[in-house]
RNA sequence: GUCCCCAUCGUCCAGCGGUCAGGACGCGGCCCUUUCAAGGCCGAGACUCGGGUUCGAUUCCCGAUGGGGACGCCA
């Protein structure tokens, strides 16, 4: 039997970290076993759920390559995808509930409820639904209909226990008498998710839920309606939730919790991937941290989740992102960073034809000190824009440092003909002026780099003089010791 | 409050009766070095507690404690 797994996100929201966990884990699972992986969006709830945020959630699933055999964009044998179209089969499904004796119509209003649980938690007491609509006689609920009161439909939970084995948690079992008698169809006719989803995993032939813990506790409760149903029940599999650093769970106090903010932030799809399939699951023994795509959707188990919840953690992911541009070739690196540098208004039409070699160069001598995409751009700015803005304190500290001035500008003459004008020769050429005048190369190392940088900090200056070429940094020597007051010679 | 889940370094994991309790992130030091990174080497850092079971428990069982989740006409 081939598996059929899915994700059904509700489109109140973003693809938050822990979602996308949640889908990633169901994705390499199906990915794993040759599967169905089927996108389901559950939108049941009309005063939440928006038409912009299911973009949203596609978008952010599409940019970390999570693809879907059935659901919106792609269709498939169960359509349509999207629960509010599908109304007409929970209210079908509901109606058989109801004949069976299974379920019941329930006429307390919201606000009968309200008092009544308020009255029975004021004496300290656990509330669940009373069952008073429990035991009507057909003859009450057919005057009641009939004059049209408002009802729900509520599930008719037998006396007992249920248990199921989680794939991750092992067997959970749950007394019935802590379970109400849950409403399956609200009084405007629209199921709720405990319906829904059943009728969908059902109907859509799922053989396993993944999903996050939170349910556990709706487990019990839906597999009570796949047997009224007389419909098999697939396999579960709770994976634990992610926390924040406070160990509560993960939220926007804690800072950027949403896919898309992470996108945004400069961080590669395959980074996210990886940290997030580490994050509360291991493939086991063995050291390797970094996987590849192919190598995680090989290894990946249900039962390699860890029970407990997991923190948050973004240094991890600043890591993995960094591990992940080490590997990449520069011209793939500069493919990706063409929008950021676009934004940044750095991207010159020819990096990717005319000076794309000389580009591969510059991300090669940056790459190791930048963690994201986003990090790239202060450091490639000296390279792509022709004027540099000098940082003041660098300047005071190292450019107007004494007597720094005059050997400067003896420096600069130097490099107007130093041949060839690469990292070696221009080293070679600095040094020995720097013996010759009876110096110490740093100061003037320090010097060149704010002048021809604006910074304090940057790569090896050498390499930074070779790339930026003759022309600019004579340029931006004359230029820095213009500010400083000094006349050409 | 009731029910459920969880419990190894600060964090994420490995361990599945006998291990010097291992790796990664982060942290500290050293090396490299013109700065900052990267890289290499070294280091600090954990089995929540109490009972059992056993020749022997981090590992199995029970309890406590702690953390988390669920108790909606949200999903």
């Amino acid at each position: 039997m081939t598996v059929r797994l899915r994700f059904a996100p509700s489109p109140t929201g973003y693809l938050h970290v822990g979602g996308a966990r949640t889908a990633l884990f169901n994705w390499l699972y199906v990915r794993r076993h040759g599967g169905a992986f089927i996108l389901r969006i559950e939108d049941t709830d009309v005063e939440r759920s928006s038409a912009d945020m299911v973009t949203g959630i596609l978008d952010s699933l599409r940019w970390l390559g999570l693809d879907w055999d059935e659901g919106p964009g792609v269709g498939g044998p169960h359509a349509p995808y999207f629960q509010s179209e599908r109304l007409s089969k929970y209210r079908e499904a509901a109606a058989h509930l109801v004949a069976d004796g299974h379920a019941y119509h329930c006429y307390c209003t919201p606000d009968e409820l309200k008092a009544r649980r308020e009255a029975v938690e004021s004496t300290g007491g656990a509330w669940r639904y009373d069952r008073r609509c429990r035991e009507l006689s057909a003859d009450e609920i057919a005057r009641r209909d009939a004059a049209g009161e408002a009802h729900v439909v509520r599930f008719r939970v037998p006396d007992g226990e249920t248990s199921f084995d989680d794939l991750v948690h092992g067997r959970i079992t749950v007394a019935h008498d802590v379970i109400e008698d849950f409403v399956l169809v609200r009084s405007d006719g629209h199921p709720t998710y405990q319906l829904s989803v059943v009728i969908d995993d059902v109907e859509m032939e799922m053989t396993h839920v993944v999903r996050g813990d939170d349910h556990i506790s709706n487990t019990p409760k839906q597999i009570l309606i796949y047997r009224a149903l007389g419909a098999p029940v697939p396999a579960f599999a709770h994976v634990p939730l992610i926390l924040g650093p406070d160990k509560k769970r993960l939220s926007k106090r804690h800072g950027a919790t949403s896919v898309g903010e992470y996108e945004g932030q400069g961080y590669l799809p395959e980074a996210m991937v990886n940290f997030l399939a580490l994050l509360g699951w291991s493939p086991g023994s063995g050291d390797q941290e970094v996987f590849t795509r192919e190598e995680l959707v090989a290894r990946f188990t249900l039962e390699g989740i860890s029970g407990g919840n997991a923190v948050f953690n973004p240094e991890k992911l600043d890591w993995f992102n960094q591990q992940y541009l080490a590997r990449m070739s520069p011209d793939a690196i500069v493919a990706r960073l063409r929008p950021t540098l676009e934004a940044a208004g750095l991207w010159r039409s020819d990096l990717d034809s005319a000076r794309q070699a000389w580009m591969a160069q510059v991300v090669e001598l940056v790459r190791p000190r930048v963690r994201k995409l986003t990090d790239f751009i202060p450091l490639l700015r000296p390279f792509l824009d022709d004027e540099v803005v000098r940082d003041p304190a660098a300047e005071a500290k190292y450019l107007n440092a004494a007597g720094v001035h005059e050997h400067l500008q003896a420096w600069r003459d130097r490099l107007a003909s130093v041949e060839p004008f690469d990292a070696a020769t221009t080293e070679a050429a600095l040094r020995a002026l720097a013996d010759e005048r009876g110096i110490k190369a740093g100061p003037l190392i320090h010097a060149t780099r704010v002048a021809v940088t604006g910074q304090a900090v940057s790569p090896g200056l050498f390499d930074v003089v070779a790339l930026v070429g003759r022309d600019r940094v004579i340029a931006r020597l004359d230029a820095a010791l213009h500010a400083a007051g000094v006349s050409r010679s």
